[in-house]
RNA sequence: GGCGCGGUACCCAAGUGGCUAAGGGAGAGGUCUGCAAAACCUCGAUUCGUCGGUUCGAAUCCGACCCGCGCCUCCA
């Protein structure tokens, strides 16, 4: 039984998508208007572990997340840096990308971009028209929430506690109440506009997504993800707009993640205390891995507060999981099955899918892999790990993986999860390409080691420590590994 | 002012009526080692923002209060 936690109605329901076996999600995307922050990309992480857990759990998943390539910031921007639309928002869409490729976060099924829809936008407004919940001034449309009875229902805001005479743009004055909101703003001097049946102009925001969202999932789906802040206005107007014009329930289940913070207020553009996944890997040497185990790690509807000490920490836990698996694939074991470990991989199993259905309750989950992992590595110290176990556990971890996404597994064993991570493939390529040398250097520092001469076996050891090479001498060997800050 | 979120060990963070208050990080001790490093093991909150109340029993329910944050204007 999954359950989530539906800010329409505001408590935790049953999830029952409308068909049995696909779930229909729209997830709000990016503004390419600058270069998204790791808080932006922390919705994007909340909502790829929503995504890969309906698919874990066997289900179909018809995601769509818009592009917004036209609003008040992209024009100003383009008009400012003297060059088109198109041209301005395009290094963002391909950053945007980038960072998700970069954080191992899954494609969407569609990128609707917002300058592509401007003609179903403008046929929207006019079937609001044409039902009387919209109005026209000066070329302008606005969304009459008067006349729309079920507004505020999302955002519990009822329409009179509204504050008053809060800033009203310039622009939208001829307003016939300060809560309608605009559907379509007339054509300005300067600014790019679409010639539509409703005359020349552009869309306000809130329409994309409605007239995106019906275009691939229908007039009604299962789920609508962003964040709070898209609680209001955004996603109210948009109920507001769709269930207007179509007289049906717009979505099922809204999920809403909470912001990253740093130093204890919202990361934002317009506050400058951003942080960019580029500056964190370029600058900071940061592994994706450990952002992503960040991102993931805190439940989506508690604050994250970023510290560089919480980035450590994800490291220093993913390691953990790492070096388990690098571990379970060096020993040389007897052939066998302990059936101790089939319940230990059994148990954690069962609760990480527990955790996650849950309310996505990550933290509960990752207790289950760590539950798992100090148990084992008992057995192994025991020597009551055989040939068998250590392939079920290797499974297991791939298995949740599919998930997590976060797990390097070593050179020596292969996993067959579907997924490739840039920077694993990266760390691979240099582990076969040094691995002769390596293996060379090792040889000669064992043979310093058996004639005592430890002064050299130190050396070489340094030497290797110096080009991010680390030997460990074990039971088994010299293990060595590359060290990925 | 309205609508929300949160306050659990040094840090991050589960648990939402009852066995020993998960797990991770850091730290301390230990095992291993030629020494290291790494790894692994052990230890760790009589206590859950404060004060009251309900109850046989509360971190968990109720009330009041304190603190931090968000939204109400573009914002993930």
């Amino acid at each position: 039984m999954i359950k989530f936690f539906n800010t329409l109605g505001g408590k935790i329901e049953t999830f029952h998508p409308l068909q049995e076996d696909t779930v229909k999600l729209y997830t709000c995307g990016p503004t390419v208007y600058d270069y998204a922050h790791i808080g932006n990309y922390r919705a994007y992480m909340f909502e790829d572990l929503l995504k890969r857990f309906l698919l874990f759990m066997g289900f179909d998943v018809i995601h769509v997340m818009n592009i917004t390539d036209v609003d008040d910031k992209t024009i100003k921007g383009a008009i400012e840096q003297g060059v088109s639309l198109a041209e301005y928002t395009e290094k963002y869409v391909h950053a945007f990308f980038y960072g998700l490729e970069t954080l191992g976060i899954m494609k969407a099924d569609h990128y609707p971009r917002a300058t592509e829809n401007v003609q179903e936008m403008a046929a929207l407004v006019k079937g609001l028209l044409e039902k009387g919940y919209a109005y026209e001034r000066e070329g302008s449309y606005y969304f009459k929430i008067a006349k729309f009875s079920n507004y505020g229902k999302l955002s519990n805001i009822d329409q009179r506690e509204l504050k008053e005479g809060v800033r009203v743009d310039s622009d939208e004055y001829e307003k016939e109440s300060v809560q309608d909101f605009a559907l379509w703003k007339a054509q300005k001097e300067d600014e790019p506009f679409w010639e539509t049946e409703i005359g020349p102009g552009r869309p306000g925001w809130h329409i994309e997504c409605s007239v995106m969202s019906a275009k691939y999932l229908g007039d009604t789906f299962d789920i609508h993800c962003g964040g709070v802040d898209n609680i209001f206005p955004h996603h109210e107007n948009e109920i507001a707009q769709s269930e207007a014009f179509s007289g049906k329930k717009f979505v099922n289940y809204w999920l809403h993640c909470q912001h990253l913070i740093r130093d204890g207020e919202k990361m934002s553009k317009s506050r400058g205390n951003i942080i960019t996944i580029q500056e964190l890997i370029k600058n900071h040497g940061t592994d994706p891995m450990a952002i992503r185990l960040l991102l993931l790690s805190t439940h989506y509807r508690k604050m994250l507060n970023f510290t560089f000490d919480a980035l450590d920490q994800a490291k220093s836990s993913l390691e953990r999981i790492n070096e388990f698996v690098a571990k379970l694939g060096s020993l040389s074991l007897k052939e066998g099955e302990n059936p101790e470990v089939v319940t230990l991989v059994d148990e954690m199993r069962q609760k990480f899918i527990q955790g996650l259905s849950n309310d996505l309750n990550i933290s509960s989950s990752l207790t289950a892999v760590f539950e798992m992992i100090k148990k084992v590595n008992i057995l192994i110290a025991k020597e009551k790990i055989l040939k068998t176990d250590a392939e079920n556990l290797i499974k297991a971890i791939a298995s949740i993986n599919k998930i997590l996404r976060v797990v390097s597994f070593p050179p020596n064993i292969h996993v067959n999860d579907g997924m490739k991570v840039g920077k694993d493939a990266q760390v691979k390529f240099l582990e076969r390409s040094l691995s002769h040398k390596i293996d060379k250097k090792i040889k000669e520092r064992e043979q310093a080691r058996q004639q005592k001469n430890y002064a050299l076996a130190d050396k070489i050891r340094d030497d290797l420590m110096a080009q991010g090479v680390v030997l460990e001498d074990t039971k088994n060997g010299v293990r060595w590994k590359i060290i990925k800050k």
